[in-house]
DNA sequence: AACGCGCCCTGTCCGC
DNA sequence: TGCGGACAGGGCGCGT
């Protein structure tokens, strides 16, 4: 579910209310969401008595940063969600797997029916180390159209494959691919090496633009994305051929039509998509 | 070595 | 109403 902007929109609620908590107790229900190698116990044990320091994003993982350089990486995988126990949506919750229990009697509560999430504790060069394998943040002034252009020059997967890789472009999922793949006039099944440089222009700055207006919108509920306050976001209303096959092209009527690549769903207008 | 694929797991929806 | 199948925002490990 949750790519950057929804990621983006519980980093900011979650800056506005948990820097200076501190930890008491932390309690796993499901433990199959901590990553490889990381225990409940030790999570409980590193995380008692340290205190928020802040809340960053890094593609589509949410921060928290504590004292003494610990840092919690949350991936939500499709279904996670991020809410703190004093929202009234928190009753809502169904599949509380990680409760961070804090001093003045709130909590920070990871939700997640699928349990595709991943939730990861790092020091500082751990959080350097993983900050490395994740590709250029797309609404950072270092995503520049020659970026784009020159990287994907090497590659023969259809670019909505392409554009979904972590290590490449950090943050983008398929909802946006295939939003900013529309938004270029470009067709998803499109080789990566074959777009030519103003096709490459137009992608980089309709990623950016698609990324910029689901944040505003507090991003994308198809059905489970909340934000911290377990409010749903409003961007869905905005998507303009996401999971529309169909349905007639809002530019031009041509039917939307729906292709699978690699197992997962693209959609694009036959008519404005080349 | 860069790809595509199957799989992890639960919930929902649709056709019969 | 029930049941089986398809499908879902992600990402890992595997084989080629």
């Amino acid at each position: 579910m949750p790519e950057l902007p929804e990621a983006e929109t519980i980093v900011r609620d979650l800056r506005a209310r948990i820097p200076g908590g501190t930890v008491t107790r932390v309690s796993v229900a499901r433990p199959d969401v901590l990553h490889t190698g990381l225990t409940a116990a030790a999570l409980g044990r590193r995380l008692r008595g340290r205190t928020v320091t802040g809340v960053s994003r890094r593609g589509k993982n949410v921060v928290i940063e504590f004292d003494a350089g610990l840092r919690l990486i949350i991936n939500l995988g499709m279904t996670g969600r991020v809410v703190t126990s004093d929202a009234s949506r928190a009753g809502e919750l169904r599949h509380i797997a990680v409760s961070l229990h804090l001093r003045d009697g709130r909590a920070i509560l990871y939700d997640d029916a699928r349990r595709f999430g991943d939730l990861d504790l790092r020091d500082e060069a751990g959080w350097s180390a993983r900050d490395a394998e994740l590709g250029v943040e797309p609404l950072s002034d270092a995503f520049t159209a020659d970026l784009l252009h020159s990287l994907s020059r090497m590659s023969t997967s259809p670019i909505r494959n392409w554009l979904l890789d972590q290590k490449r472009i950090a943050g983008v999922g398929n909802i946006y691919a295939i939003e900013a793949l529309f938004r270029a006039g470009i067709r998803p099944t499109r080789r990566a090496r074959t777009l030519r440089r103003r096709e490459t222009i137009a992608l980089r700055d309709e990623l950016r633009n698609v990324l910029r207006e689901s944040i505003n919108s507090r991003g994308t509920t198809i059905s489970d994305y909340r934000d911290a306050s377990g409010e749903p976001g409003a961007f869905v209303r905005s998507l303009r051929v996401y999971d529309r096959q169909g349905e007639p092209c809002i530019e031009c009527g041509t039917l939307i039509k729906r292709v699978v690549l690699s197992n997962r769903s693209a959609f694009y207008c036959p008519s404005c998509q080349k």
